[in-house]
DNA sequence: TGGTGTGAACAACTTCACAGCG
DNA sequence: CGCTGTGAAGTTGTTCACACCA
């Protein structure tokens, strides 16, 4: 049990493990196998006994993995065992939507505070009941609703220079949903939700098959 | 230049390289080097040439790329180069954002058709001209509107029934918002867009810090 | 000379094969 | 006996070092 690196793709499927565990457990099933597990997640069976090897010995040799526990292990191992404060940054169609999205609070992030920094908006109530603030105020908010992670909803001009403030805030993690990479010092997390990068991966295969590589020797 | 497969990573970076290559055009910058082109998209020089190299030879020796003709191949690659159609399926809050979201038109992502199962949606125009049509037409509409690519935004519990249907009307690229993993067979290309899970290594990240992993020996 | 293109070395991740234990 | 946990092998992706060419 070391503590080397852990490969975002073993953090990613924890993910997945877990949700599929949450669906066992309202399933009432008790115990689960590596083998069953995988077969659920599409991946192998190795890969989750590696995968959860990072973090300690879950399992019982012959008979499998506990459902309930592994599910905790995973919650705590992922930070779900708590509530994570979001700010979200940029309260346009695509901010509102995730502002009113339950699957958020559901899985324990809520979204303690919200700016932007069109005057029309600030003051205005959000439909969960959060009033927008200016982005101007997001220091002393920042401190006074514990805010955890900054989910930036923003246009793509305005991302770099919000994130910079939530790094002076002293925010660690960034969500960014605008279509630029955004650059943050070491010591904080950022991570890209780029629309566009995700569509062009698809027409990339779309276009490389309807146009096969090699018509004839 | 073979035919050989080509890494997701890969693909990625290029999108990347897009991006940078349209902001340099718009400076009016006529050649960029890959050194160059590394540091403004964070990653090694030599992994440019590399990712590059997979399509053909677009360089010149001692000199470098030249910013119009890459970024035209580049877009080539990716298929941007013309316009794919998005038929969206649950036009809840974010189903909504997401068609009122001008990049995508701006990249070439036009929204052809949305569709929902609430009757009262049903005919309902959405923000930009576009009629909500009931799912059980999607078969048709998915022919007369030339659907490239199925954008799925509905609650977790229908994604995989969505799914079963786009691919029933033969779409062939999938970009799934629900925060579950579907299922599709080998031929369809599918995107999930997971919010929570992105979230999850996020906190993940900020637990491991605060909690570190080796007090004292 | 300077920067591309690429074989060879390296690093990271995944899968295999099986020892070890309940 | 069955399934976990893990060293070793295999595979994939990244970086180095340098030949090559404008």
């Amino acid at each position: 049990m070391k503590v080397l690196k852990i490969p975002d793709a073993t953090v990613n499927r924890l993910s997945s493990y877990s949700r599929i565990l949450e669906e066992m457990l309202t399933s009432n099933l008790q115990v689960i196998s590596s083998e069953k597990l995988a077969m659920l997640c599409g991946v192998n069976s190795t890969q989750i006994r590696k995968d959860l090897a990072y973090f300690g010995e879950f399992g019982v040799r012959g008979v499998g993995y506990s459902v309930p526990s592994l599910l905790q292990e995973i919650k705590t191992i992922l930070g779900m065992n708590r509530k994570w404060n979001l700010g979200l940054i940029g309260v346009g169609n695509l901010g509102s939507a995730l502002a009113a999205n339950e699957n958020f609070r559901r899985q324990g992030y809520i979204f303690a505070a919200a700016f932007d920094i069109d005057p029309a908006k600030i003051g205005r109530k959000l439909p969960g009941g959060l009033i927008i603030e200016h982005l101007d105020d997001l220091p002393g908010i920042s401190q006074t609703s514990k805010i955890d992670i900054g989910v930036i909803a923003t246009p793509a001009n305005a991302a770099q220079r919000v994130a910079s403030r939530l790094i002076k805030a002293e925010i660690k993690a960034i969500i960014n949903f605008a279509p630029v990479r955004i650059l943050v010092p070491k010591g904080c997390h950022v991570k890209n939700m780029d629309f566009t990068i995700e569509l062009n991966y698809l027409t990339f295969h779309l276009t490389r098959e309807n146009d096969p590589p090699e018509p004839a020797a």
